[in-house]
RNA sequence: GCCGGCGUAGCUCAGUGGUAGAGCAACGCACUCGUAAUGCGUAGGCCAGGGGUUCAAGUCCCCUCGCCGGCUCCA
């Protein structure tokens, strides 16, 4: 007998190999209906699979992550199965669940066109339908390369050349389909009721660009079609929040082909977007910063210097002036370096936090540019710190609280991401490891979760990424701390110690919006246009009913002007409904509506924009709320 | 840059080889109105750009540019 025990501590005994999904169905029917897959001693198994030794065992339904995990990879398999039906000559490469559904990569001299999806979603609903066991097997690394190579199915004959020598090779066969697959499954196709594949991309093999380049079909899957039914209504929804879409709507921001990835700002965006960096500048004078600003274009000794020249080069713009070589700057760092270099500091001058909001270029590939998102010219809210090495530590905790302070401020949450050396990187092993060390430190010493990227520093040293979603779930790396011990020896930068020797100071770059663009585009998304009131670009719009309250109402936008609001008045000829329609569609926070009882009386009718018709008030106490929300920077 | 899709009025979109359309927006006139669209009228297009096929091209083919979804890359 083996002992089964469950998540609340108790424990079942069974038969030695008594299949998981028995032990589900034993412990109530209903779990084990629900049930997708199992957990074993913390390992994710079959359902179908025995119970051998005493374990905890746990079971995880479509809610779980786990279970959302495995079901949507069975899917994956299921849509291979369909396309090798119907287009036998196609080879498979791999196929695993992600974030909201699911992927699978082929080779196939077909192009998948959205006719060609339908016809692999049918083919998937009979697949379904035969309700066909997903069954588990292992075999030998000869047996499994002889198998695959024989099927010719080469990516998979890689695949397994490139598994350990001593793993265990495993296969997933549903009906005549035979995959290679660590697993675990569902148990038949039969529970994979709703599927929807999405769309069609390329991708190369195993991501790189030298690779052949094969067809990738995203798709997802539900338990029921109704969850299904959601999911994709959630998408349109989504779609209506893109901030590409409300930025000509709201009259933001445009692009244009005179300029692809070269951002115009329109004056509401422009309001928004000085809203946003006159907070900034309040908070950094507040934290002890410093601000400067450096040249756009600087000469191709200084690129040479900081080892953008070499580290760099395919992402920067250059140009020639009086003979000499010049380069428009894609960071604004080696004019921070200049900058401090201009005097001697003392120890006593030190930690110095020194700003810049610069704008740089960078020529990212056409394929990649996105709205706001990922442009080839964008404002970063820089700063750098130069410091003692005893500073490092309270310097990457104080950035770290400013991250956080801001996103809060936004009502944004965030992910962390700790990013090491890259294979293009300046400086020795040791110094990486010290400085990876201090931002894991200082990580920790503030009790924040990250996720660790390998390989993903910038050249010049490890850095921490704070990462914020858009509309879509997509994540955007914004806020950004940079450990360097490279440009402070490359420029040769020094301060007077305690002992009036000369010392090399260490630097941390930091950005805390990262692109003040990507920033106001996840801005947007996040907000769906309907920005906060010291955010919105007219907070106020007085609507008076007809023309004989224009002077009322004009002298009301007067007073609220000279107090500080931004606001407008729609005096057309239009009725009420038609002004509150488009104020709505604007999404400004305030509608004022003026008509008689208000002139009389000195009022004003109040709507809020998702509130509604919040009735009449005082003119002095609606100003009186207006300016405390707006200087509050409430989120309303 | 690569794979696939797309590009028609300011915006959203119809238009399957035979005279370029609608709604909204704009403009004009009337209406003076109480919490999400008043009515009537006017104007607006080198159908992304270039080349080709055809008696005839928005429509079919080729090239270029741009956009969208991915890949790769990054703030």
């Amino acid at each position: 007998m083996v002992k089964a025990i469950l998540k609340d501590d108790s424990f079942r005994e069974y038969e030695q190999g008594t299949k998981l999904i028995e032990i589900a169905k034993d412990i109530s029917p209903r779990l084990a209906k629900a049930a997708v897959v199992a957990r074993v001693n913390g390992e994710l198994t079959d359902l179908r699979a025995g119970l051998h030794e005493d374990a905890q065992v746990e079971f995880l339904d479509f809610n779980t992550e786990g279970g959302q995990e495995v079901f949507r990879h069975s899917t994956a398999h299921v849509m291979a199965q369909a396309v090798q039906n119907l287009y036998p000559d196609t080879k498979l490469a791999i196929g695993p669940a992600i974030a909201n559904g699911f992927y699978y990569d082929f080779d196939t001299k077909e192009t998948f066109s959205s006719e060609d999806l339908e016809k692999i979603e049918a083919e998937m609903k009979k697949i379904v339908k035969e309700n066909l066991p997903f069954e588990r097997y292992e075999m030998s690394r000869e047996e499994a390369l002889s198998k695959f190579s024989a099927a010719g199915e080469d990516y998979k004959v890689e695949l397994i050349k490139d598994l350990p020598e001593d793993a265990t090779i495993t296969c997933y066969q549903q009906g005549d389909f035979e995959d290679l697959c660590a697993g675990p499954h569902v148990l038949s196709t039969g529970l994979l009721k709703a599927v929807k594949l999405l769309n069609t991309a390329g991708a190369y093999w195993r991501g790189d660009e030298k690779n052949k380049m094969l067809q990738r079909i995203y798709g997802t899957s539900f338990t029921k079609k109704s969850l299904l039914d959601e999911h994709l209504h959630r998408l349109e929804e989504a779609k209506r929040r893109d901030h590409r879409k409300l930025g000509k709507e709201l009259d933001l921001f445009s692009i244009h082909d005179e300029g692809p990835g070269f951002p115009f700002f329109h004056h509401k965006g422009m309001v928004l977007r000085n809203e946003l960096e006159e907070f900034w500048r309040e908070e950094h004078r507040r934290r002890g910063y410093q601000e400067i600003r450096t040249p756009v274009i600087l000469n191709r000794e200084l690129w040479e210097r900081s080892g953008h020249w070499d580290h760099y080069q395919e992402n920067m713009y250059f140009t020639n002036i009086d003979e000499n070589d010049y380069a428009v700057k894609p960071m604004n760092c080696p004019g921070s370096m200049i900058v401090f270099r201009n005097r001697l500091y003392s120890y006593r001058d030190l930690p110095l936090r020194m700003a810049e909001i610069g704008l740089v270029h960078r020529h990212e590939l056409s394929g990649v540019l996105h709205g706001l998102m990922r442009v080839r010219c964008f404002n970063q809210d820089d700063a750098h710190i130069f410091m003692l090495p005893d500073q490092i530590r309270d310097e990457i905790i104080g950035v770290i609280d400013l991250v956080d302070y801001f996103y809060k401020v936004f009502g944004f949450e965030y992910h962390v991401e700790l990013s090491t050396k890259p294979s293009k990187a300046m400086g020795s092993d040791e110094i990486w490891e010290t400085a990876t060390n201090a931002l894991r430190e200082a990580l920790q010493a503030r009790g924040l979760e990250y996720r660790i990227n390998e390989g993903d520093g910038a050249f010049y040293g490890p850095k921490i990424d704070f990462h914020l979603k858009d509309c879509l779930d997509r994540t955007w790396q914004c806020g950004t701390i940079q450990l360097d011990f490279q440009m402070p020896e490359k420029f040769d930068l020094e301060y007077v110690g305690e002992d009036g020797q000369k010392h090399r100071p260490v630097m941390i770059h930091r950005v805390v919006f990262g692109s003040i663009e990507r920033f106001i585009g996840i801005l947007i998304e996040h907000f769906a246009g309907a920005f906060p009131t010291w955010l919105a670009p007219v907070q106020v719009k007085v609507l008076p009913i007809a023309d004989r309250h224009h002077s009322y109402a004009r002298a009301l936008t007067d007073k609220l002007f000279d107090l500080g609001v931004r606001v407008e008045i729609d005096d057309r000829s239009e009725k009420v409904n038609y002004k509150i329609r488009e104020a709505q569609s604007q999404k400004i926070p305030y509608m004022l509506v003026v008509g008689d009882k208000e002139a009389a009386n000195g009022s004003v009718a109040v709507r809020h924009r998702s509130q509604g018709d919040l009735g009449p008030q005082p003119i002095e106490q609606f100003t009186e709320g207006l300016l405390e929300e707006i200087k509050q920077r409430q989120i309303r």
